[in-house]
DNA sequence: CGTTAATCTAGAACAAGTTTCAGACTTGAT
DNA sequence: ATCAAGTCTGAAACTTGTTCTAGATTAACG
């Protein structure tokens, strides 16, 4: 009689992602049925949908439940929390935004420019829907432990991003990650503070382009773990 | 029959800080009695004491009231929201912190060196109640436009801190005001992931020191507005 | 003092996230 | 086809933030 949990079977009792101490890489990815899959989208779905209406508290979970014709129990079986759903939606939008970035890359001199133009183009794909932004973006950084795997998962997904948009590179130096991750974290905090009112586009875009300054810093004067030649300004 | 809302009286209808539409700087304030000043004391102790237990969840407004000898009604009118309470507990605290810091101002050379010393202070501060700490971020970051008048005052708060850091000057440049809150951001940020378990300490001292290379790079090569002969480096 | 508006209290009521349960349905292996 | 294990459903229950109400207290003012 287990319960719960779809991502991560356990044939006795099974804890979803509540990984609380720490390791323990998630015991196994169960291959995951086609009704499975068409259930997941269709929760999902909704939960862009009622986001896009009315934000981060229009995202009730008996009304996701009910938009996308599934049990409030198997909701939360697919997803543990109203925190997790959203983070999950999060993955799903970059997702796009990732493969839409990718066919039409920056074309900014310096890497820095090229990561603030990233930033920008990414912005403003969030701004077309500005509740759904927040709603996301609440989740993200109101998450706590429980969700810590599914936020890195995002997190790593937003590197990716600023590291194509870097050129590339393959073996960036601890500097360059440092620079990564403060950009990242200028970036949702701007996006939160923005779609709280609290600044305005010109102030988003001018700290945007100073956060970004950062990357020169490391890219020029610092020792450089491997000057491998790779392809920097094509794609 | 007015009812709600401690810090604004008006004598229809009254409410809070809920100045969704922008402007109206709070109507005045009220001058609020002995017993009340006493409550609201009261009231934040309890706060702080219940978040060090257990963090955000722990925060509980039935706890809180019952705790700090308050009813319930009274307390929401005192404070809106949790997040309100939250944030505003922050607020009781950076002004703690302020006072600290001021006594023993950064023996770094640079102003760079300066902010980051004073950061990774504040962060030791935070750090001895990691739950408390953990409830006053996740608040902050949370908290949407109705909160946005309390949330900025505590950014306010922070910025004045980092400026003190910097030398205290009075005149900062554009530039210098976005490195500033790029710093915040990111000082908040770092914290929250930290306090998340998904950065460690290494790290967040890295990304601060990096982070604060922004200050030295708009302190020098830039053409600033106001070329001033303000006392940049001697504080 | 006595009046009157504002504030405070106790407690019920409501809303939305989360949990639980019994029973129906699927799936996989024999 | 059948059995066991795992999944899904519908509905109720529980938790905690928030709101509401009626009556008791307090404070300012004459």
């Amino acid at each position: 009689m287990p319960d719960r949990n779809v991502g991560g079977k356990v044939t006795k009792v099974d804890n979803p992602a509540a990984n609380a101490s720490g390791r323990s890489p998630r015991p196994a990815a169960p291959p995951l049925t086609e009704r499975q899959r068409e259930r997941r989208r269709r929760i999902l779905h909704a939960t862009a949908r009622l986001a896009c209406r009315g934000g981060f508290e229009a995202v009730q979970m008996r009304e996701v439940a009910e938009s996308s014709q599934v049990a409030l129990g198997t909701l939360y079986r697919y997803f543990p929390s109203k925190v997790h759903l959203l983070v999950a939606t999060m993955h799903d939008q970059l997702e796009q935004l990732h493969g839409t970035l990718r066919k039409s890359p920056p074309a900014g001199e310096t890497a820095a420019d090229r990561v603030a133009q990233t930033l920008m183009r990414a912005f403003g794909a969030l701004q077309r829907e500005p509740r759904l932004a927040e709603a996301m973006a609440r989740a993200l950084t109101f998450a706590d432990r429980s969700v810590s795997p599914e936020v890195d998962q995002v997190s790593r997904q937003t590197t990716a991003i600023i590291l194509d948009a870097m050129g590339g590179l393959e073996n960036p130096t601890p500097e360059q990650l440092s620079a990564v991750r403060v950009i990242e974290h200028t970036w949702l905090s701007t996006l939160i503070t923005w779609l709280s009112g609290r600044a305005s586009l010109a102030q988003v875009r001018v700290d945007i382009g100073t956060v970004c300054r950062l990357i020169d810093l490391t890219d020029a004067g610092v020792r450089v773990q491997t000057p491998r030649p790779g392809p920097v300004g094509s794609g």
